[in-house]
DNA sequence: TTTTAGCACTCCCTGTAAACGAGTGCCAAA
DNA sequence: TTTGGCACTCGTTTACAGGGAGTGCTAAAA
């Protein structure tokens, strides 16, 4: 089959897809040439929307409706047809100024941008928190809590902290913890979290006999401290604008989705494949390769520090999004976060 | 009127609130006397439904529909006719084991309470975790960041750490820092966190012309770190169930909760009312106080630590709630979590 | 005096049928 | 190649009748 279309069937596709975004209903060639800059007759575009649909662009739901879009539409429309538009200055504006109140905190940070994600969008905000081993060590600080408990701080680059218990076998002086507080902070800063644990790793296994006592408990510490890491927290806002959706109207449908999300692991998963692109990704319906979500469209983008892609947010909604309005929006929120990391903490 | 309700009425009245709570549907005379122990001809059940409808305990959708508990009615049920029963001991034990791998992390526990709450009564859970202000200080450490900016980090008796960044105007040095720590760590241990606020407070306006130069810092500093509070996060968990339930088929209304949901002040305030009350509570429809929750009853318990009530806990769902079979799950759970903070930090 | 049976009435729900409308596909004419 | 016309399809709406569940009332039975 010929793939490529005409330039009169990739407008006609284009004001279809646009038509059923603003309507969510099929739309027909009557509406279509009514509505639209279309200079044809309704039987002109019928012909040209009944090869749209033999091409697999478009569907039918049944004989006498109009056409929508199917997700090779989609998907045609987001690679060719769509101009992407910048945010103008203001509506930049009315985005920053929700992170002014925010300066410090990164997880509040990411809580706002969540939000501002979802109510900008009109649609549900994601947010993956960074994975804590993609981070940058910073700092680590140890306090001990009992005889056998020892918290473990670490800060990160970004200035990101998390905390985590750890069960000690042998009782350690504060002295002792001050002295591998210090030699932890001395060697391993500047070096991701990753790494860090790769070469506490490694330093343990070469000295096995290591005769410095000290430095093995060392060691032993950072790596129980470090050992599972936290699983990157989603942060999720504005599930409530799944119910305006008249394609989630039925009950069931509405149910299986907002239930995905309570679980969050699928979430992670999706939003972790865009951690390594550069811009702004598009995964549409089946191409989530969960059925749970073959009805719904991410928009995503990676924001970094200092040292690459930290963590990715988006926005996810029903196949019919208007695209072109919130993959700007993702793009530059994605840009805010990661000046805001580079720029709070130094 | 007389409001002692005869032997007879609260029987019937306990069977066409159960009744109700089982199907959902309006009951009727007819299905009374089939389905429940009611000895009765439906002509004797209508009159006593009736006198219960005049007296507001009942209320008909219409006029041939069957009749549906009110408000007042479900109060008068949970206040007198409810008997609570005892989780049994399988039940408990399935509960228990939810928290088997969560030994240490506080956060991760009180996740793990909302998840549980919520599938063990199929509606949704509610934690609200602990205010910072009514823990009881154990440790505070300082974490310098850049020239201006530290970290200070509390540990509270029961486990919780809450960082905080702040700014601050002069050098300190690392020494510095650590001379405050433990002037702040030895005099502060024992104190909940109101209490060392107050009396940072104090101290600074007494001794305004402070002659130790590291005791005024010590102060300035850990007034600025336990400012403002962090507001009582609230944990919630299942949503989801809401969509099971066919009272909140109507998505219009539906849309009202799940936002109420994500704008979680008014749950906070809702499950701070029984922080200081012992046992559980039940919250009507309209108790609330909250239009948007005219529909929704909480059935909540503060759980504590070894100083008293630490945060709250409980489940929301639709007025027509198993009550009989939640409260159980709901004492439990706040118990259980009681336990678990008391034992797992000392 | 209390309980029950009978009966007329109300109102919702369901199913059917007809009318309607939006849209299609195809053919022939422009 | 485009357009107008036309028959056809199929979902949606409206109207209406019938059935069912439940009520309130009254009079008879216990």
């Amino acid at each position: 089959m010929a793939d490529t279309l005409t330039d009169r069937s990739q407008k006609i596709l284009e004001a279809i897809i646009e038509e059923y975004i603003a309507t969510a209903q099929p739309v027909g060639s009557k509406a279509l040439t009514r509505n639209q800059g279309i200079k044809l007759s309704p039987a002109s575009v019928r012909n040209v929307m009944a090869e749209l649909e033999d091409l697999g662009y478009l569907a039918s739901p049944h004989t006498s409706a109009g056409r929508i879009p199917t997700e090779k539409g989609y998907r045609f429309y987001v690679d060719t047809l769509l101009r992407i538009s910048d945010l103008d200055s203001q509506q930049k504006d009315q985005i920053e100024v929700q992170y002014q109140h925010h300066g410090l905190h990164m997880a509040d940070m990411l809580r706002e941008a969540s939000r501002t994600l979802s109510s900008f969008s009109n649609y549900t905000g994601l947010v993956m928190a960074p994975r804590l081993k993609s981070t940058i060590f910073r700092h680590i600080e140890f306090v001990k809590l009992s005889s056998r408990l020892v918290l473990a701080v670490f800060v990160t680059q970004s200035g990101l902290v998390q905390n985590k218990l750890v069960e000690i076998d042998e009782d350690l002086t504060p002295r002792d913890l001050e002295q591998i507080t210090n030699y932890l902070n001395q060697t391993m800063i500047g070096l991701s979290i990753q790494e860090v644990r790769a070469r506490v790793v490694t330093e343990m296994a070469h000295e096995k006999a290591l005769y410095d006592h000290l430095l093995r408990r060392a060691f032993a510490l950072s790596s129980a401290a470090l050992i599972d890491e936290i699983s990157g927290d989603i942060i999720i806002e504005g599930t409530s604008h799944f119910l305006e959706q008249p394609e989630f109207a039925d009950l069931k449908c509405m149910k299986r989705i907002v239930q995905t999300f309570e679980q969050k692991s699928i979430l992670v998963d999706l939003l972790d494949r865009g951690l390594e692109s550069q811009g702004v990704q598009v995964i549409i319906g089946s191409e989530t390769e969960y059925s749970e979500l073959s009805d719904c469209s991410l928009i995503t983008a990676a924001y970094s520090g200092k040292r690459g892609a930290l963590g990715t947010l988006g926005v996810i909604g029903p196949n019919r999004m208007p695209y072109s309005t919130i993959i700007p929006i993702v793009d530059y929120t994605a840009n805010l976060i990661s000046r805001l990391l580079d720029t709070d903490n130094d």
